[in-house]
RNA sequence: GGCGCAGUAGCCAAGUGGUAAGGCGUGGGUCUGCAACACCCUGAUUCACCGGUUCAAAUCCGGUCUGCGCCUCCA
């Protein structure tokens, strides 16, 4: 198994800290607000991540964080004359609805950076102690130049960023020692959540919240830290250069980064009109929708996001979900016998499917390359299935299907659903329609049908129904 | 200014030395009362452009053009 490691540039072979174990902690969203598509592309490629390494049989300790203080938060807290918590846990739980949406697997872990402040003053005790960080006027400053190897990830070099095209020098920070310098505690300003520190009353930087956060629930030394591209400088290199100095030994062994979403081949923004959160599309898509057109792209390439593309995806997606569903439709009346001998040989060939999506899992985590084996197995679903095969073939190849997209995090079960006893009695009447070939009251009951959303599809072993 | 990424059919997108996966769409056909689903056929003599290396290049090297990202809060 492969993996592209940030930090090498290069992908390299996944070996874990401890046999049989896979500590990863991917860096969460600030909630202030609903979370946009943006936000969805880490948490849908890192799941996916996840889910692999299940499927692969590693026992996975997934921790993501909600960042829970900020000035954002405390904004949006002015903005509506409330309290930063009540703003945080609001958007926490509306996240996690969409997150369940779009069929995230909930973490092992996610702490809150407010509840780990303790943990975080600690380590910048520590920090300050190792000659690491100093304090000037409660404000407390890591001495970026004291660590070796700031700019390892990022691959920069701290003279270029000191000469970099923008000014470092901003407000109020003319008392750094040095202008690279960043904050790991500020102190509060009026009306601000605060917490006790031996610097000052106030609250953590940004950066040391994953540092401890890791540390407490992974421990010192982590398999994978991800995110999305944006968090490699600077976030994850102060991340780096806190717990590294902290800890005294190497933080990742891996640095997964994802790719950015434009919308129409622009940045998103506000500004320009083009912003999405997962909510709106939710209006309009079954997430599931959003999550496998996120996947049919690699994870470290930009995607761009139109309507179009979203259309073109809905329609792949449903081609699976129908050849999902017609199995189940002909196993409802298939023969209980066994499996005969050439559906046996039939069915042993789709293992080359299966190879082949775990060929492409493998090297970096490929989901376009793997869904391109799902569409393969699709397709030998469809030519290989018809009403005379035996239910433990269909159920079997429904079996293989399932367990290729459940890796993706695509669901093909159908859920169990009812048709109301008016439905089924003009579905009913338009069969005898139908035979008696009177197929004007056949159709005017299928569009009458069509309106309630439901879909009919006649085929030769009967009637199937979907929802629109 | 510094660092970095990308350019493959109408669209999306794999493929990093051995002769172009897959999906969506289009057009034609089979099946069907029709529709839908499905299936078959339909597509790049070619991978932005120009040179070079090699028996062999979309893949390696050099250059050009174009688009984009980061260097500042950002997934």
């Amino acid at each position: 198994m492969k993996i592209y490691n940030t930090m090498s540039k290069r992908k390299e072979e996944f070996e874990p800290l401890e046999a049989g174990k896979v500590k990863m902690y991917v860096c969460g969203p600030t909630v202030y607000n609903l979370i946009h598509i943006g936000n969805a592309r880490p948490m849908i490629v890192f799941d996916t991540v996840r889910r692999y390494f299940e499927y692969k049989g590693y026992d996975v300790n997934f921790v993501s964080n909600f960042t829970d203080v900020d000035d954002k938060i405390i904004k949006k807290a002015i903005e509506e004359g409330t309290t930063a918590e009540v703003i945080s846990k609001r958007y926490i739980e509306e996240c996690k609805k969409d997150m369940d949406a779009m069929n995230i697997k909930p973490a092992t872990k996610n702490p809150l950076a407010t509840e780990e402040i303790c943990g975080m003053v600690d380590m910048i005790r520590t920090l300050i102690e190792k000659g690491y960080a100093y304090e000037k006027n409660g404000t407390v400053y890591y001495r970026t130049r004291k660590f070796k190897d700031y700019g390892k990830l990022s691959h920069k070099n701290l003279d270029d960023l000191q000469s970099g095209g923008r000014t470092l020098l901003v407000t109020g920070e003319d008392e750094k020692e040095d202008p690279l310098d960043f904050v790991l505690w500020k102190p509060k300003k009026e009306g601000e959540p605060a917490w006790e520190s031996p610097w000052s009353e106030g609250r953590p930087g940004w950066h040391i919240e994953c540092s401890e956060m890791s540390k407490k629930y992974l421990g010192e030394q982590i398999d994978i830290h991800a995110g999305g591209e944006d968090l490699i400088f600077p976030h994850h290199e102060n991340e780096i250069a806190q717990s590294e100095a902290a800890n005294g030994k190497e933080f990742a062994r891996y640095w997964m980064h994802n790719g950015f979403l434009n919308i129409d081949n622009r940045k998103m923004s506000k500004s320009l009109g083009n912003f999405f959160t997962v909510r709106d599309i939710s209006e309009k898509y079954d997430l599931q929708v959003l999550r496998f057109f996120m996947l049919s792209a690699h994870y470290r390439s930009p995607l761009n996001f139109s309507a179009e593309l979203m259309e073109s995806a809905k329609s792949g997606l449903e081609r699976i979900l129908t050849a999902a569903d017609n199995l189940k439709f002909l196993a409802g009346s298939a023969s209980a016998e066994p499996m005969t001998d050439e559906e046996k040989d039939l069915y042993g060939k789709t293992q080359e499917y299966a190879d082949g999506f775990e060929r492409a899992m493998d090297d970096d985590f490929n989901t376009a390359d793997a869904i391109a084996a799902v569409f393969e197995l699709v397709k030998y679903i469809n030519t290989t299935v018809d009403g005379t095969r035996t239910k433990e073939y269909l159920d079997s190849l429904y079996g293989r299907l399932q367990n290729l997209t459940d890796v993706l995090g695509i669901i093909i079960e159908k859920k169990e659903e009812m048709l109301d006893e008016e439905i089924e009695e003009l579905i009913e009447k338009r069969q005898a329609a139908r035979k008696e070939k009177n197929f004007a009251l056949a159709d005017q009951i299928r569009d009458e049908l069509l309106a309630k959303g439901i879909i009919l599809e006649d085929t030769r072993e009967g009637v199937k129904w979907k929802k629109a």
